[in-house]
This record gives structure tokens, sequence and C-alpha cells, in this order.
DNA sequence: GTCTATAGTTGGATAGAC
DNA sequence: GTCTATCCAACTATAGAC
């Protein structure tokens, strides 16, 4: 058998250490693994090697692969929340809604083209939640976290124009959803940013025709805290 | 060893057969495989056992797997580009170009709604291909022919009703493509028809006001902001 | 030219050591 | 409670028979 580098580091003993901590360590180096190479790379093996463990130790953590998958799935998406959430923070400012949309949309992009490895990786684990009987559930967790992002997102940027939605905000944000999903699909398949762009500014528009502006001023927003 | 039905059915013998014609055989052992338990399932054995050949014709038909897997993919591209050019065959007519375009984005919906396996194996495809350096080429090759038969939709749905497209027609079809994918992709999650369906009825608007009708100026649903 | 039999690798899982 | 050593099933690929 061959030594990793943190068990040399340990001085060629493997440290114990309780199974929360355990299991965090893992999911993150399953997580390392499936942004690079796809969740075909994540095998029990490859996992156990990166996190410098035994291989049985991972099967002591997770009952089987599809409970370090599920693990991983949970990851993801509060990961890609939280950014979106980040995101939200900043809307665009100012009159004008269309320009509030396409700062907001544009601004979720931004995210979403820096991160390409993590976007093909929700993909991936979406279709193989889908055919995984023991991951029911696992897509509709992802989908329910990212229409509340959606929501947050256009309440916001509606606000910080004074607009107010014309149709049921929900509606809306399962379109956007929709559309951004299909276009960051796409764009993984043939890498084209500007046209991503270009047809996220599209859409953008066709958002702006569903809300309606009153004619009193627009209420600014509070600058985000520090 | 066991016996598999075509063997037995041939008299235990197994048929000898023309290397093209054996491959489009095992494609199609492999399509069924696929679309009912994904691409995870399909491995060399078993696409061996359900064409009822031994193991190793597989790998005297194809290379090694990938080059299976790229014949799949291929057989699916022209599988759902024929499907999609039968659909078009059939826009809704009339002078309203809302109406036609709402019957021709739906048709096309009812066509996805009967095989959702196989949409799900799509998106799987896509994913499969981007992670694996031997099939570089085939989520290209998937939305060139998925976009052709998005223009070809959109072009004949305008002509129907006389309307002519404001904007390039690749452009429209591109978004159009976009949104249908990331609609399915959701349906295929939650299961939810009727929000699906709702969704693709709202594009459709969205696409109509991006067209001029000849005879009379187009509809607008909102007065532009000044 | 077509197919069979077999090799060699990698995977998930577990019994039991510490 | 935590981890090690081992098992065996399933996979891809090939050498060579017919």
């Amino acid at each position: 058998m061959t030594w990793t580098l943190v068990q040399l580091w340990n001085g060629g003993v493997t440290t114990r250490m309780p199974v929360a901590e355990r299991r965090a360590q893992l999911v993150e180096a399953a997580l390392s693994i499936a942004a690079a190479e796809g969740v075909r790379a994540v095998t029990v093996r490859r996992v156990a090697e990166r996190a410098g463990v035994a291989l049985g130790v991972v099967h002591y953590c997770f009952a089987d692969k599809d409970e370090l998958l599920g693990a991983l799935a949970t990851r993801i998406v509060d990961d890609l929340t939280g950014a979106a959430a980040d995101a939200a923070l900043e809307p665009g400012d100012g009159p004008d809604l269309r320009a509030a949309l396409e700062v907001a949309v544009l601004g979720a992009w931004a995210l979403i083209e820096k991160t390409a490895g993590e976007q093909l990786l929700t993909y991936e684990i979406t279709t193989h939640a889908l055919r995984t009987p023991g991951l029911r559930g696992v897509a509709e967790r992802q989908y329910a976290a990212s229409q509340a992002a959606a929501e947050r997102l256009l309440g916001l940027a509606a606000e910080a124009s004074g607009a107010s939605w014309q149709r049921p905000l929900a509606d809306l944000a399962a379109e956007a959803l929709a559309f951004v999903d299909g276009v960051t699909l796409r764009w993984l398949a043939d890498g084209d940013g500007p046209a991503a762009r270009a047809r996220l500014s599209s859409f953008a528009g066709y958002l702006a025709t569903q809300a309606a502006v009153p004619d009193r001023p627009p209420r600014r927003r509070r600058k985000a805290a520090p």
C-alpha cells in the first residue's frame, strides 16, 4: 500500500476523528472530484484516497454510495443557494426596471460563468438523482432552492425600481429559472458566452414587460451591511 | 453460460451477420436500455446480453464503449430531429400568430411529454459527452440539430399566419430552445405537466411580440417605457 | 470476416481488528 | 466508536478459434 500525503503528514498514522467531522471531510473530497471530473468519477475508493483515509471509513460514515451522493447534492444546493443569496444582495438600482433586471440576470450569469464545472455538476446530479431510486427528492430540493433564490432576485429587482409584477412572482421566477437553465446548458456545450449573455439580456426585456411601473418615485434600497 | 432468447430461437446457434447490420442492432439494444435505465446502465455486457450476442461481439463492432455511446448519441439526435420534423409538418394555421405559436410550441411539448425517458436520456448524453474527451462534438451536434428543428418550426408558424420575424430567426429559435430545455428538465424533476404547459404558453406570447404582421401592426402587451 | 473464451482491472461492500 | 484487511461481483478489453 502507498501512503497518502495526509497520512505521511500525520507520521504514517491515520488520525481518529468524530464521525460528523469525517463526513464533512469526505463530502468535501467528493465535491472536489465531482466538480473536476464529474459524478462518474466519484467512487468510494477515490473519495477515500482524496481524503487520505482507508476505503472502509467511507462506508462507516455513509451507509452506501447513494447516501454519500445525497450528502454531496445537499452540499451543492447549499453552495449555490448561498452564492445566489450573495448575488441578490446587490441588485441593480435606479428607476429603470429593464435595466435593473438586466443587472440582476447578468449578475447571476457572471456567477454561473465563473463556475462552469459546478454548473455542469448540478445537471449531472439532477439526471443522476432522477435515475436513482434512492435519490428521490434530491432534484426536487434542488429546484425548490433555485426557485426561492430566483423569486428573491426578481422581487428585489422590482423593488429597486419601484415596479410591481403583474403576474404571480412564482410563475415569473419559474420561467426565468427555466430560461437560465436552458441557456446555461447550451453554453456548457458550445462555450459561446456572448451569445448566452445576449439571450439573457433579451429575456430581461421580456420580464420587464410583465411588470407595471407606477408614477410614484421608486423606493431606493438600503445599502448592504458591511 | 445461459442461452439468451434470441440464441434459443436460432436453435442455439448464433447467426453470423454483416458488421453494419450488427452495429445497428447493438445501438438499438443500447437505446432500449438507456431510455429505461439511463446511460449508467449501458454497459458493454448488458448491450450484448440484450442483443443476444456474445460480449466480444460488441468490441468487434465498436472500438470501445465510447464509440458505442457516440453511435447511440447520433441515433438519439436523428430520432428527435425526425420527430420534430413530423411535428413541424402540422403547424397551427390561421391569421393569429400567437395562436399559431401556441399550437406549434404545445405540439412540440406533446411529443416531449410522451417520451420522458428519451428526454431525460438526452440530458444524460449531453452531460456525459461534456465530461468525456472522446465524445467531444456530440453535445454540439445535438444542439445543431435541435436548433435547426426549432428554426424550421418557428419559420413555419410565422409563415402560416403571414407574419415575419423582427429579429434573426436563429436568435429566436435559440431562445425558444433554451426555454423548452429548461422547462423540460424541471418537468422531469417535478412532474408538473400543467405548470410546464402554462410556462410554454406564456413564452409563446412573448415570441408573438417579436414578429410583425403585415396587415395589422404587431400586438404589444404594454406601452414601452419613455 | 465474425465470434468465443478468457484475462485483468476496478468497483461497492463487510467482517472483524483495535 | 473508529478503522483495516479482504472479498467477490461487474466491468472493459483482447487473444485467438472458427
